[in-house]
DNA sequence: TATTATACTGTACATACATTCAGTATTTTT
DNA sequence: AAAAATACTGAATGTATGTACAGTATAATA
């Protein structure tokens, strides 16, 4: 298997997200509607470069003859979604929020978890939590000291340990001496718990 | 979800046989040609069919635009062992260093691996790998300096940086300042390279 | 008994789609 | 320095494919 560009990874994805969207394989056409280009031939061509690295297998004639060559799943566990942490705005399941899925057992984290979330930036790092891992994260709001939650405050989604202080008073915890501590009024603001932390997975 | 007959029954396995050997759905034809119907009209009645009892959604216009409507799938990945790392002693795949194992897809990380080491001690921290996380482990001796390798000394088994500073200095390299770097003369030490990291499996 | 659902054959047609050809430009490899 | 791969636009074409229309026939409902 040669190595894929980023544009040709760009519509590998745009191909598997298609699938999961809609149960069948997009045509030149929807690829190109997709990513933006205006020629059927651009999405053509990177079909054929992705079919020569072994990516995908094309059958000839067919419309929406593409199929992924992942020979783990394509109908094995389920698709979760992998969903980009931005600084400002919730991390929900919006389509135009889900960067690709992932296709894993639903027991793969012991107990269960609804989606992954890409992590930016070092907050966290000494967690072992650091820019780009996918922590599994299980939509809960009962969380526990200690927990490493997904909190939302306003619109800013952010990653961090929980620690309740008194029946008002919530901390959130970097583990990164870098950052400071946030600590948050429940009278005065809002806080929002998306989930917690059950697991974490790196790809090199 | 209304009765499914017979009939309707043969359409719907033949969609998903046909979807789970060729990665698309069948087009009318496909299926006339599958289950000996001589219209495509034939398939396509049985189709609206089962659309209207909910067991799959067409779309409109689009060639192929059949989805089956299931939420229900067991996973078939494979059972990868997961090897404890000791202190003395190498990560072998004999049955007692086994753990256990973990079923997950062949290809989860992206250029494949092929047993997960569970790691001991905090060597690794500043990388992110804690203690007790399952490193995914491909068996190589192909790599490339600053990748994360499996390496033994003799009978101690360790994860670090792989550093090739000449032809026969190498140096490993730890990612915490409490440790020291490891530099290893290849004229009178033996260093043997189990593999390299290609991902990390937490579990919370 | 009339109506609707099931289960087909057969023809026809508009359009959804794959695919080729002709260009342009940049980057990578040889 | 030449060749090949990457990354596109744009137009054109044949066919793959969904889908409607016209029939025939039997079983299940209302």
């Amino acid at each position: 298997m040669k190595e894929i560009t980023s544009q040709q990874q760009r519509v590998l994805d745009c191909i598997q997200i298609y699938l999961k969207k809609t149960g069948f394989p997009p045509t030149r056409a929807d690829i190109c509607k997709e990513l933006g280009f205006k020629s059927p031939n651009s999405a053509e061509t990177h079909l054929r470069a992705l079919e020569k690295k072994g990516f995908i297998s094309i059958e000839s004639g067919a419309s929406r003859g593409i199929s992924v060559n992942n020979q783990n799943n394509s109908f094995g566990g389920d698709d979760y979604p992998v969903i980009g942490l931005v600084a400002a705005g919730s991390p929900t399941l919006a389509e135009e929020n889900i960067e690709r899925t992932i296709n894993c057992p639903k027991s793969f984290f012991e107990s269960g978890f609804d989606y992954f979330l890409k992590v930016r930036g070092l907050s966290m790092k000494d967690a072992g939590i650091m820019e780009d891992d996918l922590i599994a994260v299980k939509k809960t709001t009962d969380v526990k000291n200690g927990d490493i939650v997904i909190a939302r405050l306003d619109d800013e989604v952010t990653v961090k340990f929980f620690n309740r202080k008194s029946s008002n008073i919530v901390e959130l915890e970097p583990a990164n001496e870098d950052f400071e501590n946030i600590v948050i009024n429940l009278e005065s603001e809002q806080l929002h718990i998306e989930g917690k932390s059950v697991g974490l997975l790196r790809r090199n």
